[in-house]
DNA sequence: CAGATGACAGATTTCAATATCTGTCAGTCC
DNA sequence: GGACTGACAGATATTGAAATCTGTCATCTG
């Protein structure tokens, strides 16, 4: 063969080489493997149904960014810096995906929209890092150990307070004036309420 | 003239009937005349476009909940209660709205998807509400004066955190088991976040 | 024989014609 | 004469026939 075997990876990135190009609902598997130079009964090859495809490489694009925030969990430093730090990444890498490349961003929006397992199991790293901070925090007496539950629990309502500030149904918020100070407000309201 | 006069009043209830029939995408100006038993050209006496009847009688739905809010805001009871209770009233409010004429509310969410100002507006009002509250329980010396800024900023951020509680875009969730604890997590989380 | 192909049936989407709606306004009717 | 009507132009929505897509599988190829 000339060119390089056909991989479930090199599907994976013709796929959102085709998002980016055509968005969520003009993409079509014959375009993927127009892309890739092969039929399409190839992509299915590696790839039970589009709708697997697509969650594939929608799940690519979702553990990208809670990679980006695992250092973050790792640190050394005290727990509400670290929590402080974490919040405000996520913001960040939100915002600057939705403000750096809109159209994708809003494809990859319309996707989760079809996916609640894949969204599911992001949520549920996020929270996992969020109840590592916090039960660092606890184990340091900064954080109250009592009020608000389990670590988990906590981490929960945490997320779920700064849904704002991460939730890509508000992204159109995020590039008003104001914002800033909106998101300091509701980080530092949220890390108080966690204090001991 | 043998029926009613015909006053903006009636056309707005009209209107509010034909959208709950037909949902807002099929609803026509024409059909609220039809409802009405008069021409169409009549009802443009009364609203001068269909998205300003549309605004009016969104606002009308809107301000039915805000309404719902202020005994809530002019009770004397202590600050950190009367907050309890507001959001936990909200919460209801919505949820009932939501789940008992699902698609009205369904509805509505569309039209409010187009119509920033009026929903600004309301916003607005329910915030008002909350730092009134908030101003309150700082004067009483239960919740801090320094932390989060003027009491208008701090209930901008208690809104915003507990968002998914009653903006529209999360209804689906509030049907879900677990929505009750989640909530309780919060509103427990924001209001230890506003103690001194 | 493992991997790729392309014809195929049924489902979905596109597109252009046709129908309906919005907003105006000259004219009608108490 | 003030409230209402209905014909009208331009904008928007509906519809159904034609095109495309999804997923399968018998066949091909190195």
């Amino acid at each position: 063969m000339v060119s390089e075997a056909l991989t479930a990876e090199r599907v994976l990135e013709a796929t959102e080489e085709v998002l980016r190009r055509y968005g969520p609902s003009k993409a079509t598997v014959v375009d993927v493997a127009r892309a890739l130079g092969v039929s399409h009964g190839s992509v299915y090859r590696h790839f039970r149904t589009k709708a697997a495809l697509r969650e594939a490489v929608t799940q690519r694009w979702l553990d990208r960014t809670s990679e980006l925030l695992t250092p973050v969990v790792d640190d050394s430093a005290p727990a509400e810096e670290r929590l402080d730090r974490w919040l405000t990444r996520l913001f960040e890498a939100k915002r600057h995906k939705a403000g750096g490349d809109p159209e994708l961003f809003a494809t990859y929006s319309v996707l989760t929209g079809d996916m609640s397992a894949v969204v599911d199991r992001h949520i549920g790293d996020l929270v996992g890092q969020l109840a590592r901070i916090i039960e660092d925090g606890r184990r340091e007496g900064v954080f109250a150990s009592d009020s608000v539950g389990f670590p988990t629990e906590a981490a929960r309502a945490v997320f779920q307070a700064t849904g704002r500030f991460h939730d890509p149904a508000y992204a159109a918020e995020w590039s008003r004036p104001g914002i800033d100070e909106d998101f300091a407000a509701v980080r530092t309201l949220v890390i108080r309420g966690l204090r001991a």
